[in-house]
DNA sequence: AATTATTTTTAGACTACCCTAAAAAAATAT
DNA sequence: ATATTTTTTTAGGGTAGTCTAAAAATAATT
């Protein structure tokens, strides 16, 4: 809480927050591991320091959760990946599947002034070029209903506003059928055989999608 | 060359530019100590590693100058610092002395591609808040013919294009006095007795400076 | 030229972070 | 309930960077 954290300290608590998210309870050690590309060992040493800075609880062979602090740490990471993320798809017309690795250093900038600036300067985006919600200044999400495009049934019509995965070739593949969040889809037919759809996109042209691209796409239905 | 560098050896790579381009010389251990606040034992023990890299010509007791892909690393730097320092002051309204330490972090943030979309976003500045000229993208500054207002004659016209200290009080004075970059300045009078001026500022309100200031401040003559 | 002062380097040690290999604990299978 | 597998921790060590204290080289002074 008190002294500033190192960029790794600060990476250890974004993963524990992401799993704890996720899964709604402990981290282990080796998902942990995982996540950072690290090892099993390495990643118990740091849980160590962590836990003497109070930033985590943490007990011998039984996983870990996010103090309030740990998680206010995590929360403001989050926050300020997300709002470096909008800077560079809306200011410097990144491509959304160029721009993880950049705010992924970018996050790690210290200055509450700079971060706070620059959600002004973004107008108080309140999600990210991927549909992800950012926290404001007090930590709050701003969340809404949304529901998979795979359990989305036939007839029905829907707005994209996320994705689930986030990795390159995915987020490419559907800029390519120019699938990009704000696209408006009604459900034409879905297909028991392999659950792929069919769906019409902005009223306009029909498109076939695999089961496995509809499980990642986020949706909101249309109140119309 | 081929690796990527850690921020500290970057900023060794800076201080030993910046004190190699003002003294034109080699730079010394213990000038580069006292830059980057740390001790000489440090810096020599750094220096052997950077030496190693070819990033230094480095010789016991005989100080040491930058190789050229060192210097292309320091020039690539100062370009990152300066254009952030635009970014930060035109774009997010911060004020000129309060841009630094924030530069001080982005400028080691790895990406060409970002470094060149900001540069484009910010139209090409050519010189940073304080006057300091940004090297384009092949690491050219875009030097200019520059005095000090100290060895400004009397009833010369002058415009105000730089500062040569850039701590924080003297950059808060300046801005107090509405002294910033493009005043125009008209040499009232000088006094002989302490070195102060008499100016009029913008062919508006007159205005004492002291030596001390008028020795920081960068002007050019207007042709007119 | 010899002495003194300054600068620089070496030696040895510390921290933060990482690793591998082995030991210990927990979870799973028989 | 015991044996086996998996997970986690400990032990010991490595690298990059820092430091202090002492030794060596250079510069300044007499």
């Amino acid at each position: 809480m008190l002294n500033t954290l190192s960029s790794t300290e600060e990476n250890y608590l974004k993963a524990i927050f992401k799993l704890c998210e996720r899964k709604q309870k402990t981290a282990s050690t080796n998902d942990i591991a995982q996540l950072l590309n690290t090892k099993a060992a390495s990643v118990t040493d740091m849980l160590k320091r962590l836990a003497e800075k109070s930033l985590i609880n943490y007990m011998k062979y039984k996983g870990v959760t996010l103090t309030e602090s740990g998680k206010t740490v995590a929360t403001t990471l989050i926050r300020k990946h997300r709002l470096w993320e909008v800077f560079l798809v809306d200011k410097l017309d990144f491509g959304w599947d160029e721009v993880h690795d950049i705010a992924e250093q970018l996050e790690h900038i210290q200055s509450d002034e700079l971060t706070n600036r620059l959600e002004s300067f973004l107008n108080f985006p309140k999600f990210d070029p991927h549909g992800d919600p950012i926290p404001d200044i007090e930590g709050n999400f701003q969340y809404r209903q949304q529901f998979l495009l795979a359990d989305v049934k036939k007839d029905e019509e829907v707005i994209v506003v996320g994705v689930l995965e986030h990795n390159t070739e995915f987020l490419k593949y559907l800029e390519k059928l120019n699938l990009i969040l704000g696209t408006e889809l009604k459900i034409i037919d879905t297909f028991s055989y392999d659950n792929s759809l069919l769906v019409r996109m902005n009223k306009n042209q029909e498109q076939t999608l695999s089961a496995k691209v509809a499980k990642n796409i986020f949706v909101q239905k249309i109140n119309s």
